[in-house]
DNA sequence: TGACAATATGCGCATACACTCATATAAGTG
DNA sequence: CACTTATATGAGTGTATGCGCATATTGTCA
């Protein structure tokens, strides 16, 4: 089992990538086409310097292409295997299970583990 | 897009149960059935405080399922997506491109961006 | 070259999280 | 009931990470 351990870090990290909300708007943002950093920026709504982080630890991952055109820089998604993750997880949520039922799993079950009866 | 932030956010927490080596080693050992705590604790070589918290925060977020028998409880694989996606990135990484250019990937641009040439 | 626009980065802060130790809970057995 | 086995949990620690501010870097244009 411990000769697996690379195999089970490097996909910890490929999931990493996508555990957060602000990559995930990235993604979304360029996963219809290549866009520039302020294109992105504007459409998430997160500030610049948080944007460019993000970016670029995407780019590091090879989960997005990089280019400059002039004064821009372009990114654009590298893996296609990413969206199609996105999309799973998003189906799964979304649709699986009721609406509703997502929605409370997500603030019930995530709690301290509901204590045992009348403490 | 403020209205999807709910979404990025689920999404974002579904992925973060599998972004971490130990909790994958789990789902490792329990994607060929159900199992107990001690025979995943010898599995996976991690700790018994250890696995249970894993196991805990894995059934909260309904990836898990939990079954007393006697002393012990059984832990299973409740969303089969989760194995789905697991196996999706290890053929990713692993067949993906070369091997040696994974490895080199991991290693490489998970620095901190190659300073500019010659500094 | 100087000024400006677009993007990246060093630093500090605050929070989140994995890990361990010790201990608590729960179930079976005498 | 005491005792053992199996699992869970409270508290503390160290580290990773997301964020913002200020500033650096890179490219364009006059």
């Amino acid at each position: 089992m411990n000769e697996l351990d690379p195999v089970f870090n490097a996909v910890a990290a490929y999931f990493s990538v996508l555990s957060e909300p602000t990559r995930l708007k990235i993604m979304h943002a360029v996963c219809t086409g290549e866009k520039a950093v302020s294109q992105i920026i504007a459409e998430t709504g997160a500030t610049q310097t948080n944007v460019s982080r993000h970016l670029g630890l995407m780019f590091r991952h090879g989960v997005l292409t990089r280019r400059r055109n002039g004064t821009q820089v372009l990114y654009a998604v590298a893996d296609p295997t990413m969206v199609e993750l996105c999309r799973s997880v998003c189906n799964r949520i979304a649709s699986g299970i009721d609406e509703r039922w997502a929605l409370r799993r997500q603030f019930l079950k995530l709690l301290p583990a509901a204590k045992k009866r009348a403490a």
